[in-house]
DNA sequence: AATACCATGTAAAGAGTTACATGATTGG
DNA sequence: CCAATCATGTAACTCTTTACATGGTATT
């Protein structure tokens, strides 16, 4: 039932179609959760079935119709009732340490290549957040409600200096065998 | 296809059965990657009836006996192919922060509580991790393999701290709103 | 006597990925 | 004219979780 949270999360704060929804996906709901838009409109479908939250059709002229989702008053204490039960930390899949602890059978130059790859890919998200966190949270004095959404940005932060900081490490130490290797 | 290239990478280590597996994925596999033993014998059973691994029973007095898995030399090729080929940073999706980014609609307290359940949470993992290192990984010289293997540890021990420093910051921030609603 | 550990699985449901599908509008 | 964006979905498949199932041994 993840999904179905970061869904109500995310209507809890505006009304929004599937298609806004995964835009939000892409960023600021992309620190933490990700989602195609396959899987968003499946499960708004289900949702509101379900009668977990309510749609209203908005016509469009020159496109197709929009459904805009919102929450009615019982959906959102749905909400705030989960927000009190006690969740578990997310599960830990990474394919890249998968190959780090299969090193062994291949060459070093070969771990640098793919971890430089990888260093790229989040440098590139941690610059993203950057220019986010310049742009809506400038301010130094944010109320409750944006402090919470600042959190987020800011584990992503860390999370992506964190990975940075780590490949520069591993890089160095598998610098030493590649040295070797080719000598 | 991501459990099977963790099981291939764990059983060209050593002959493992799928019991021992699970307890891998309990320890020195789960800085990165969890599966449970009922994921591990269905994939195990998958892998080894498209003869992508070899079983071998071992015949035991007072037990079940026990089927152990190996990696044929074909088997290893396919893992080092594997290892050539690009692999993609995994996708987070994290309960906590969405509540965190719907926290508006509870108390600090709550989630404060929360966060600091799994600074402790975090704290235990990062404790299990250093002993770990101290005591399989003392020695400053490593091999390339071990290197290859410490790299992982490493990771594990890097996120452990990085989300209790996070924790840390978050709380301090969110305590000045407690006070607040307290006043 | 109870709990933990050894050792293996099946089955169903829930969640996520990939491929397929459509069709108009806007900007370069 | 081409690519990107807007806007919605279905279907098949894969992967993960949860519940059910069995039965012996060792330790406290």
């Amino acid at each position: 039932m993840g999904l179905s949270h970061a869904l109500l999360a995310a209507l809890s704060q505006e009304a929004l179609s599937g298609y806004d929804l995964a835009r939000r996906f892409d960023g600021s709901l992309g620190y933490f959760w990700q989602a195609s838009h396959q899987q968003i409109y499946r499960e708004l479908a289900r949702l509101s079935e379900q009668s977990l939250l309510s749609v209203k059709l908005q016509p469009q002229q020159k496109r197709p119709d929009r459904k805009v989702y919102c929450l009615t008053q019982a959906d959102k204490e749905a909400l705030v009732s989960w927000l009190q039960t006690q969740v578990q930390p997310p599960q830990q899949r990474d394919d890249l340490l998968v190959k780090l602890y299969a090193g062994r059978w291949t060459q070093p130059t070969q771990l640098i290549e793919e971890l430089m790859h990888h260093q790229r890919l989040h440098q590139q998200k941690y610059e993203t957040y950057r220019q986010i966190e310049q742009t809506y949270f400038a301010d130094t004095s944010l109320s409750y409600a944006d402090t919470c959404i600042k959190l987020t940005l800011d584990y992503g932060l860390a999370y992506e200096q964190n990975w940075i900081k780590w490949c520069e490490q591993a890089l160095a130490r598998l610098a030493a065998f590649a040295e070797q290797g080719s000598a």
